[in-house]
DNA sequence: GTGAAAGCGCTAACAA
DNA sequence: TTGTTAGCGCTTTCAC
């Protein structure tokens, strides 16, 4: 019942303490291989667990890292979250997750947590609310402790560490350009809040794609969402009673399902009266009929890139950007055969 | 930089560790106002976290809740995770989290790793594979190490803890009885796994339905899925093509959207020519078009009652059900007033 | 090759 | 009311 230690398994074998301790850490040059077995022997025979809580505070080092996500069950963060377990395990690192809800407060109450549990890093994705003034007190911890930090997924250049976001600018336009090509030349929009950087350039990239195709930007096509569905609905329904052969480029794959919705309802047909493309091939956008053609995130990548520039241990500020693509699926008419 | 400990502040203000102890601990009974105030500026001044480590160290307990779930993608599991950080958050404890993928082999090594972090408690959502034989190792962990567990989510009834589960019976009840009083008598069912008890209750539900209004049960109705979109693709194939207006259930939503799909291939209409009742309530079934009719899972009364289990400390067998309910949407015609 | 011993930062008897 | 002190289980230096 009451847990065994180092101490038992070193009386049991008969050897010392520092014995065990070299061996189960892997330490063997001074050890006799006789001794080993033993002790590894009495180990299993015991079932010992090594104190986590005892070694982390000896050596300073918890294996710990802390991850701060918006909100755990938005798909696009738990797939974040899978992605990022996977790798670190196979270091042998645990994530301490926590989902800030969107709200500032709670998000600095849930820093101060993790890092008193003695994180070794700390994987930050701000909510949408994080301010210049939040990274003064960003800024103080982690001066005052030990700890990693990295920002993730949110362009925030006035932070004294990484920075690792997808190329936004880049996916604007590989969405516009996308349908030019197909032939459309009247494309709305419905982005996200206009404050956020993923919006802004989301939008840079629709601008650029026009202008490369000689299309004049216009103001009126575009309409300023939150990256939520209930909104998107109100925003689809005016367009495509407007416009019903329209195309749209909902800037988040949840406002281009409202797009469908609301096709739907007026008898229109995605895919052949109108024509959507959506930005991050949520799981179910496959699933939807017909499939959503939509801008993909390197999510793997992204995290890739998150670890290594975290055990880089450098916290200058830099921006590290990874290339989204094109997922090509049934939203889309071609207009050019017609 | 180095960090400063519980030390530096006793000697900053003038009194002992002990007083510094108690209150932070909120153990003032025993101390002055004016050492108090002292203590706690200084305190402030310094910006002292305590270490966490030391203190679980200490005093046994870490506050760390380990919860092996089979996926974080999932959006169930994800939603579960949520509701659970929030409980537990506002009780002061931090979840560890760990995805075992639907494997046997790195759900049985998460749990052994989850252990060796002092856990003070552990839940544990068991992947289907799952197996009697698992019981013994998970009863000698429970025993040599002090961790009361719960299981979640999977009705296995040979653990020596408490299991929390939904009522699949009542789920497969209303869903059936549901359709039987919308006029339907043919009922098409697209369940999971025979072998796993969340598909057999459901069934069995489904059978308690029919067998209220007095409808023979035809096994030919019975397509035996897998709880996954693809292979309910080609189920929901077979049946669409040999009868253009049925009606089915299907035992999770990500089945039912299977039928919308490939009912939409075939030119056939959701909610009128074809009737789906799905099983869980994704957060896409009140997105997708027409909303999805499907069994709601009381998941907030489920994580709750794995809280209050958890603190019982109690770790007789025992299953605590909890009932579900039926959310009407479009996705089932009314026959009896054609 | 092996072991004694100091100490990580904290808690909580016990003493004063 | 406050302080002294003995550990919690482990790592690691240094001596044998």
């Amino acid at each position: 019942m009451s847990k065994i230690t180092i101490k038992d398994i070193a009386r049991e074998s008969g050897v010392s303490i520092t014995s065990v301790s070299f061996i189960l850490n892997g330490k063997t040059d001074s050890v006799s291989k006789e001794t080993k077995e033993r002790v590894l022997d009495v180990c299993k025979k015991y079932n010992y667990q090594p104190n986590y809580l005892a070694a982390a505070l000896k050596s300073k080092s918890t294996h710990f890292i802390g991850i701060l996500v918006p909100d755990i069950e938005n798909s696009y963060y738990s797939r974040i979250l899978k992605i990022l377990e996977d790798i670190f395990d196979k270091k042998g690192y645990s994530l301490l997750i926590s989902s800030s809800g969107y709200d500032l407060e709670k998000f600095m109450g849930n820093i101060r947590n993790l890092v008193s549990k003695s994180i070794d890093y700390c994987i930050v994705i701000p909510p949408s609310s994080f301010q210049e003034q939040n990274k003064e007190e960003l800024a103080r911890l982690s001066e005052h402790i030990n700890v990693s930090f990295v920002i993730f997924d949110r362009k925030i250049n006035y932070c004294n560490c990484p920075v690792i976001v997808n190329d936004d600018i880049q996916g604007g336009y590989l969405a516009t350009n996308y349908l030019i090509k197909k032939g459309h030349k009247k494309i709305y929009c419905i982005t996200g809040s206009r404050l956020v950087s993923s919006s802004i350039d989301r939008l840079t990239g629709y601008k650029k794609a026009l202008e490369e195709n000689n299309i004049k930007y216009d103001e009126s096509l575009i309409y300023e969402g939150d990256y939520k569905y209930a909104d998107a609905l109100d925003i689809a329904s005016k367009i495509l009673k407007k416009d019903k052969n329209c195309s749209v480029f909902a800037f988040n794959d949840l406002m281009a399902y409202a797009v469908y919705k609301v096709a739907n309802e007026l008898g229109l047909k995605i895919g052949k009266d109108v024509s959507v493309v959506g930005f991050d091939d949520n799981n179910f956008s496959n699933l939807i009929y017909p499939g959503l053609t939509t801008i993909r995130q390197n999510v793997q990548k992204l995290c890739e890139a998150v670890a290594e520039e975290l055990f880089l241990e450098d916290c200058s500020a830099r921006t590290i950007t990874i290339e989204p693509e094109l997922i090509e699926r049934g939203s889309v008419n071609d207009s050019t055969i017609k």
